[in-house]
DNA sequence: TGTCAATAGTTGATTCTAAAATTAATTATT
DNA sequence: AATAATTAATTTTAGAATCAACTATTGACA
């Protein structure tokens, strides 16, 4: 894929940069505003929801939340501290530890996830056909898949 | 372009979070190893080579390299303690300051932005076709120029 | 078993960031 | 001219993230 026109490619990487940056920090303030609370917040509960019925290894979490190990620990303190998730050691193997969502957490995420969806959507989704999210679906996993 | 159907919405905001992440964070990483650079110095000269002769304002360049401007004061302090750029007062406008990159910054961008665009292309550039590339550009575009 | 490397998670020190308060200069208003 | 309001940049500060070092557990294998 070699090319020779990388005019383009620098355009799109700018906008790209510009989006993220713009995108994320939307949500950010909105989700602060509405409800008091920090985006990774919700997306450690959104994860921990979806997810098994068990909860996560701390290092799942981690990965799926794109946090450092260390970083989740504490996030996982203040959190606890909140109420919104609890600790529970993992049996079987003593040096481990699930997360688990509690029943205050399961009800936060009822009443901040439509919030989120609609201002999501409003800032980016919605502005992306669903041709357009195919394809950048596509490019964006091929990406993540040549992972260096 | 309200639709139906958001679950590719949902997976290719997943994946453009995933993507972003990793390559930002493999720029940095190569950045670092190979000139012992942070990717916010790069970004800071790059604006200022391609900008004005005279420089740029301190909050102009704080919008462009998407810092703070309390965050950009003290990037340009320890990039002039490197010698990479100098603060020039804004004559007419006695409150104002110029960032103004040196010839050390200049040299320096000549022979970091090989490296760096070789490892753009590698991680991010390269795997997308120039048409991709078009759409992609459109699509962050039209996002930004929603913006909230 | 006993040892050693690998894994899971936490902690301490440092760095980074984001927001609010501060200083100084400019512009507008009376 | 005197006062108020705005703007540019810096300083300060509190919270959160990272890196490196550390504790404990597990798994492999001699």
């Amino acid at each position: 894929m070699a090319t020779t026109n990388t005019t383009i490619h620098l355009q799109m990487w700018r906008s790209f940069l510009g989006a993220h940056f713009s995108v994320v920090k939307y949500l950010e303030r909105r989700m602060q505003e509405q409800h008091g609370l920090p985006l990774a917040w919700w997306d450690v509960m959104q994860q921990l929801a979806d997810g098994p019925k068990q909860g996560l290894r701390m290092s799942e979490l981690a990965d799926l939340v794109l946090l450092t190990r260390s970083g989740i620990t504490r996030l996982v303190d203040r959190m606890i501290e909140a109420g919104l998730i609890v600790r529970e050691p993992c049996p079987g193997d003593r040096r481990g530890y699930y997360a688990v969502i509690t029943q205050k957490g399961l009800d936060t995420i009822e009443n901040v996830g439509p919030d989120h969806s609609r201002d999501a959507w409003e800032v980016f989704l919605g502005h992306i056909s669903e041709e357009e999210a195919v394809m950048l679906e596509k490019v964006f996993s091929r990406v993540l898949a040549a992972e260096k």
